[in-house]
DNA sequence: CAGAATCCCATTCGATACTG
DNA sequence: CAGTATCGAATGGGATTCTG
C-alpha cells in the first residue's frame, strides 16, 4: 500500500519564503477552494461537494486529508444523535481568510474575470465581507438573512465588520431567498432591482436592504 | 501541433468566485513564484531560474507563456545594445502583491513553517516589505542598500511605506551585503548580531541599521 | 546564453463503479 | 451518505537536443 500521498512535501519548493510555504499547503488544485467552503462553518463531505461543482469524491477525500495533515482542517465526530462526521476549520485555517480575500479582490481586477458563472452559497456570503466598503458601511447596522438554495447565514453588520454565520434566518431585519447565488449577486453586485429577478425574493424591512446592498461593489477593473 | 497549454482554461473550476478564478491564473504549480520574482522589476529567463531553486527550463517556459495569455507577465524586448529579453508583471500583476504577501504572512504563523529553507533575494526583499511594522516605523526615515548574491536593492523606508527598488546601493545610509539572504534575514528576524554572521558585512551607519532591523518582525506563531 | 522541441516516466486527475 | 477502488487521460518535470 501506498502512502497516503502527502499535501506537505516539504520538498516541493526548497523555498524559506513564506508564500511558497503557503503554495505546499494550499497549493494544489482545488484545496484553496475547499478551505474558502469550510470558511464559514463545518460542513460535511456531500456538503462540500456541493459547493465545489466539478470536484471529485477521490479528490476531495485527498486534499481533506493533505489539509488535515498540514494542520488546515480538523474532522470532528458530532456526537449522537447526529452521528455525522464534519470537517471543520482550524485556528490557522481560519486566519487564512485574508489570503484568500486578497486572491479574490485580485481576481476580481481582471478583465478576463466572468462573474456569470455558478456560484456557491459560500462564495457569496464570503465576497460581501471581502467587497464590502468599510468607509460607506460607517455608522450602519444591519441584520439580513440569507436563504440560498437551502443553506441559510446570516449577517450582521455593525462597527464597519461584517461577521456571516450559518443560522436560521428566522428573525432577521431583511430576508433574500433564492433558489442561486448568482440572483442576490445580481441584486448586490449589478443594482439590480429585485422585482426584476425572478426567483429572488427580498422580505422585511426592504428600504434597509437597498442601504445594505449600496454598500458592496466589485473593484474597478484594470487596463 | 498542440495548442501550447493553456494557463487559462476557465473550465478548471467553473466558478464565478474570484478566488477560483485566481487559482486559475496563478494555481499551477510555480505559477505564484514566478510572479513574486518578478514583483521588484523585470528579469531575463535565467534570472528567474536563479530565484526558483529547482525550477526546470520547460517549465518556466511554460509558466511564463500562460501568466503573459493571463495578462499577469509581458515579455519585453530590451533596446540594442542590451539586446536581450525581459519579463515584467504587467499593471495587474503588479497588483498581486497584497495576495502574495498575505498567503505568506498567513503561512508564516504555521508551527511548521521552516525559515531555515534557501531563500532568494527577492523573497527577503518582498518579506521586509510584508512583516514592516507599520506602527514602529511611524516617523522613521532609512535608505538602506542591500546586495545579495550579486543582486542590488535599495530600501527607502518613509511615510510608514518601504519601496525597494533594483538600484545600485551606492550612496545609501547604509549598506547590508552578504552571499546569501539568510544571512540578513538572521540579523534582522532573528535580532542575531551582524558581527556573529560570518559572510555578513553592514556598511555606513551601524546604528541606523539596528534601528531599521528592529522594525521587522514574523508574526505569532498559533497553536 | 535564451529558449523551443522532443522523449519519457512518475504523479495526479477525474469519471465511473463499488462498498459499508 | 461517506467514502474506496480502479483505470485511462492529462500533467509535471528531468534530460537531452537544437537553434539563433
Amino acid at each position: 500500500m501506498e502512502l497516503p500521498k502527502e499535501t506537505l512535501h516539504g520538498k516541493w519548493y526548497d523555498d524559506a519564503c513564506g508564500t511558497a510555504f503557503a503554495l505546499e499547503v494550499i497549493g494544489e488544485r482545488w484545496a484553496l477552494l475547499v478551505v474558502r467552503e469550510l470558511m464559514l462553518g463545518p460542513l460535511r463531505f456531500s456538503d462540500l461537494r456541493g459547493g465545489l461543482p466539478g470536484i471529485s469524491a477521490k479528490i476531495l477525500t485527498e486534499r481533506l486529508a493533505g489539509l488535515e495533515r498540514a494542520g488546515v482542517v480538523q474532522r470532528r465526530q458530532l456526537p449522537p444523535p447526529a452521528a455525522a462526521q464534519v470537517y471543520a476549520l482550524t485556528e490557522w485555517g481560519l486566519l487564512a481568510e485574508p489570503a484568500i480575500q486578497e486572491l479574490g479582490r485580485w481576481a476580481a481586477r481582471s478583465p478576463a474575470h466572468d462573474p456569470q458563472l455558478p456560484l456557491s452559497p459560500v462564495s457569496l456570503m464570503m465576497s460581501l465581507r471581502t467587497m464590502l466598503d468599510r468607509k460607506a458601511a460607517r455608522d450602519v447596522t444591519a441584520d439580513v438573512g440569507f436563504a440560498i438554495a437551502g443553506q441559510e447565514f446570516r449577517a450582521r453588520l455593525a462597527d464597519r465588520k461584517l461577521p456571516i454565520v450559518r443560522e436560521p434566518v428566522a428573525g432577521a431585519e431583511v430576508i433574500a431567498r433564492a433558489p442561486q447565488a448568482a440572483l442576490i449577486a445580481g441584486a448586490i453586485y449589478d443594482g439590480l432591482d429585485p422585482a426584476d429577478l425572478t426567483g429572488l425574493s427580498i422580505t422585511g424591512d426592504l428600504r434597509q436592504w437597498r442601504r445594505f446592498a449600496r454598500l458592496f461593489s466589485l473593484p474597478p477593473k484594470v487596463g
